[in-house]
This record gives C-alpha cells, structure tokens and sequence, in this order.
DNA sequence: TCGAAACAGTACCATTTTGGTCCGGTTTCC
DNA sequence: GGAAACCGGACCAAAATGGTACTGTTTCGA
C-alpha cells in the first residue's frame, strides 16, 4: 500500500523519544520503555540509525543513546534513508541499467520525478517538526523541493 | 526502500500501453507483447485495473481492454491505488484505532501529514502527463494539494 | 583487578507478502 | 457449435520482514 515499513515507523518514535531528553545518554532499555516497544527491536534500530550517523553511542556502563544533531537538522528522509535505502518508488528510479525495457519505457522519466517529489516532502519534515506534534505545512519545503526536482 | 510494488510499475507500463490506443479495444495478448510482460501477469494486473474502473473489459471473440476515461483523468494515485489499496505510509495514516500506542505516539499526526502530501503528488500526475514522457511540472498539483492536505 | 552494565555484531527462524502460474467457467462473435 | 477472450479463483515458490538469541567488547566503579 506504499507504505514504509514497520521497523521505519518504530524507528521515528524511538527518534522523537530521544529527541524529547536532548541532555540525556539514554540506555536502549530506557528508551525501548518510553517507546513502548521491545528491547530487541529498539536495540537493533539504534544500531541502523548509528550506522547513518543520526544517534551517537557510548559503550559501557551509563553508555546509551544520543542525537547526532539537534533535532531541527534531521528529517523524516534521513530516517527512511537509514532503514530503507535510498528513496525511489520503482527499481529505475535508484539505480538505471539494469532494466532491459528501460529505452523504450516511457514511464521511466515520470516515476523518477515522482520520487523526487516525495523525496522532497520527506525532506521537508524535520524530527523538530514531529515533536511538536502539530508540523507547520510540513508540504511547504515539499513542494519546493518537487518543483525543483521536476 | 519506499518503494511501489514491482506489479504497480508494471501496471503504469500497462496503462500507457493502453492509452497509446486510445481508439482500438485491445486484447491481453496485445498489451502483454507492447509492454513486454508476462501474458498472465498483465492478466492479473487488468483484472485489478478492472475493478477499480481504470479499463472497460469487453468479452468474447474481439473482446479486450480499453482505458475507462480519457488519460487526462487516469492519475497515478488511481492506479497506485487501484494495485496497493490506500495511499498511507504507516498502519494509522489509514485506519486509526488497531494501535493502541495511538494516544501518547506524537508521530502518527506527522505520518499523516507526510501521507497527505504525498497523496497529492501522485495525484497530481495523470496518466496523460507520463505518456508524453517529459512532463510538466507533476509537482505543481503536487504542491496545492499538499498544503491543502497539511 | 574484577565484575557488571551496556553497546556491537552476527546469525537465525517464523511469518507474511509478493510475484507468478494455472485451470475451469462464461461470454460473444462467426 | 466452436473458437477467441475475458472472469474468477486457487495455488505455489521465493523473497522480504519482523523478531529473537547469542557471543563479543568496551567502560565504569567497587
């Protein structure tokens, strides 16, 4: 249904929960307590968001968890980006080539603007933004970016 | 990824197969050589296309598809849509209610928003735009509708 | 110096989804 | 009546997903 995975959604409630103590090292128990979801799954969320640079880690005892950035410098795309790969809606609008229908498909071009599009509406929707519960015109910068992007 | 399923790029090729002939009732066999598929496949995804009133089916000897509306009525969220069920990133930009963190998730709000937007920019492009292969400024509708949708 | 707390890495498994195929039935035209 | 085509399911194999477990490594503190 286009939709993001499971693990995605889950991986922005453990961002706005540690976007919510900026101060604080938080340890994944902690964490996966405040999100209300298993240790397990968070542990291995926070490793993948570790991984793309937006959590910084400290090992050992009070080690735990910490925004990379300040909240406002990290968007929705970046989080998707870190669980799913790059953002393209068809095969062809990440990596070309290795589609042997590609010179005579006419779609091609579309969806690839298409994703730009989207890619831009996830830009544009900062962690900041979903802490505050209520965005302001999250669509805004999205459709800047889309317009650029078409 | 965030990606669209392999089966709803196939019925995007599908369906500017079909809209290149506007005139004619074309048969499986046709669309399924045009558009270099599978013959069942392109079955399956007619048979869909069908349901949601994309195409007109017509039985018997001569029998065949033809597009429902012309192509300037016939947007990608039709048939993202027509393949994939509802546009919505996660489980509650769709159906509220089955999670029962909804009450204290801040996210879900955001998750809507983005879904809004992003419904707008498939919206936004219609199937006549991808047929012509360049299109023009599919984000444009895009941009209304998601701040209409925010 | 030793032990506990906490992250790191990897491997694994069950379930679901996806993609694809097939078959019997029905309609329409010749 | 027979052939061409769509209709509606059922069905199956493969892949992705979500979740779990286990073993290491680092750091703090007693």
């Amino acid at each position: 249904m286009l939709r993001v995975s499971r693990l995605t959604d889950y991986a922005t409630v453990v961002m706005t929960v540690i976007a919510t103590h900026p101060a604080d090292v938080l340890s994944t128990a902690q964490i996966a307590d405040e999100a209300r979801l298993e240790l397990p799954t968070v542990s291995k969320l926070l490793k993948l968001l570790g991984h793309a640079g937006l959590v910084d880690s400290f090992r050992g005892v009070n080690g735990g968890y910490r925004l990379a950035r300040p909240a406002e410098a990290i968007s929705l795309a970046d989080i998707v980006e870190a669980l799913e790969g790059p953002i393209g809606l068809t095969e062809c609008s990440i990596a070309q080539g290795h589609c042997d229908r590609q010179s005579q498909c006419g779609v091609s071009g579309s969806w690839r603007s298409v994703s730009g599009a989207i890619d831009g509406v996830l830009r544009g929707m900062t962690l900041a933004q979903m802490l505050a519960g209520r965005p302001t015109a999250p669509a805004k910068g999205a459709a800047d970016a889309a317009q650029a992007n078409a």
